[in-house]
DNA sequence: TGCAGTCTGTGCGCCAGCGAGCATAGTAGT
DNA sequence: ACTACTATGCTCGCTGGCGCACAGACTGCA
């Protein structure tokens, strides 16, 4: 099957103004992101940035030990490459694709002098970070307060949140390194949440059967976020100011 | 004792080219804030920014059945209100008073305009969010996966980074708050740091005798937390470009 | 000086999540 | 169809942190 692949599937450069689109567009490239790869290394300088369309990348810290916490989740919602326009150039965190899929991306440099224009796209860009420090703050709330089985379901409602369909190419093994968590606690979970009939999964392959069941049974930390994302950046539709 | 208050004890105030300081000057207002003070709720709109000189003040989220916990923590070294210049007004934490102090505090359309400019000041206050971020991101990692004692350290460590002297007046209580864990984890954990002769306390005050050893206590979060701000927010002294 | 109020210390029992080890069941490749 | 591999399921015992209850100690105020 073959997926036709737009800028506009992602929200901010579809939320840009024509003119400023017009300008971007010739300089997008569209490229395929593979599960696992790190498309930025802690610590070290991004090239490009990325605007996801059918992937997702997480912000992930790596300690020390080896043992990992997500951070935040970026997908066709986002931006990849924060800190090119903040100004820092790189961050502590990795980012790593989390779910395998499209991104376009824009060279740095191009970016930092859009941004400079000071105009709606640096708004936009702006609004886009506030919303991904929110998801930031309610992982830090949510690693502190909340079950396994709670994070799981915020989690998985993150994630078909920026996907097309309601199904995730992923293991358990990955989901328990994401969330920082055992991989038997994700089992765990996992079985509690399938045999409620939320979600269905099989051996890499998750469906989720019920968002309103999942979103129940979250903690209230995925309605923070999700409100907002809502809130910040709204569906603009090619008329940022 | 009358400690003479001067903006240039905050650092971002200080860092700034002296014909933006000089703009700003006769705007900024020397305020007192007071312990447990409630400087903006979750979801409403700051009136002002502001710049603390010997105050710390806390964001934390709490959550609906009462429970909190902290994102991060604001000092001498940054300026309460990022969401006025960033775009989207409020956040669904709350700002609350964790160490008693002055502060100064600019109208926040001022500051608005100033950051419109789009000048060394906006610059300026883009790096201090990105280092910021970092302090959540690594407080989320510091949620999941470090005990009471490493978190402790790492609170301690941030906060009388952040305020003159080596002591802070603060009861058990109110750090578990901030924490999120229970006052017991916290006497059991303070003991253990007096025992070791790393601080010393008395009802409501904690003084800490041994920087290095908490350090060395506590895990990589604060050193990754500090590193980034260092390197964001080098002492400018007058000459932010 | 004494009392009220607040902070700190301690001792329970309890449970979620950890670590380690191993058994089974899918899946991909030859 | 067989094999090698990887994903998932299940079982131990352990421990950090929780919730609760209460005792002692300090402080501020009358």
């Amino acid at each position: 099957m073959v997926i036709l692949q737009d800028p506009h599937q992602n929200h901010l450069l579809d939320a840009l103004l024509k003119v400023d689109y017009d300008r971007l567009f010739p300089n997008l490239e569209l490229i395929e992101l593979q599960l696992g790869e790190v498309v930025c290394e802690s610590g070290s300088k991004l090239k490009h940035v990325y605007f996801p369309t059918t992937s997702i990348v997480s912000l992930l810290y790596v300690m020390e030990d080896g043992a990992s916490a997500e951070i935040a989740v970026v997908g066709n919602e986002g931006i990849l490459g924060i800190p090119v326009f903040m100004g820092g150039e790189t961050t502590p965190s990795r980012a790593v694709v989390q779910s395998a899929g499209h991104s376009y991306r824009l060279r740095a440099q191009l970016l930092k002098n859009e941004f400079n224009r000071a105009g709606p796209l640096q708004r936009l860009l702006l609004r886009y970070t506030q919303a991904l420090i929110t998801q930031m703050a309610q992982t830090a709330v949510c690693n502190r307060h909340h079950s396994v089985e709670q994070q799981l379901c915020r989690w998985l409602l993150l994630s078909i949140d920026r996907l097309p369909g309601h199904e995730l190419i992923m293991t358990q093994e990955l989901i328990a390194n994401m969330l920082g968590v055992r991989r038997e606690g994700v089992t765990e979970a996992a079985g509690k949440l399938q045999a409620l009939g939320l979600i269905n999964y099989r051996r890499g392959h998750i469906s989720v059967l019920d968002r309103t069941g999942l979103e129940k049974r979250s903690c209230e930390c995925y309605q923070v976020v999700k409100t907002e994302y809502d809130r910040l950046l709204p569906a603009f539709h090619g008329i940022a100011h």
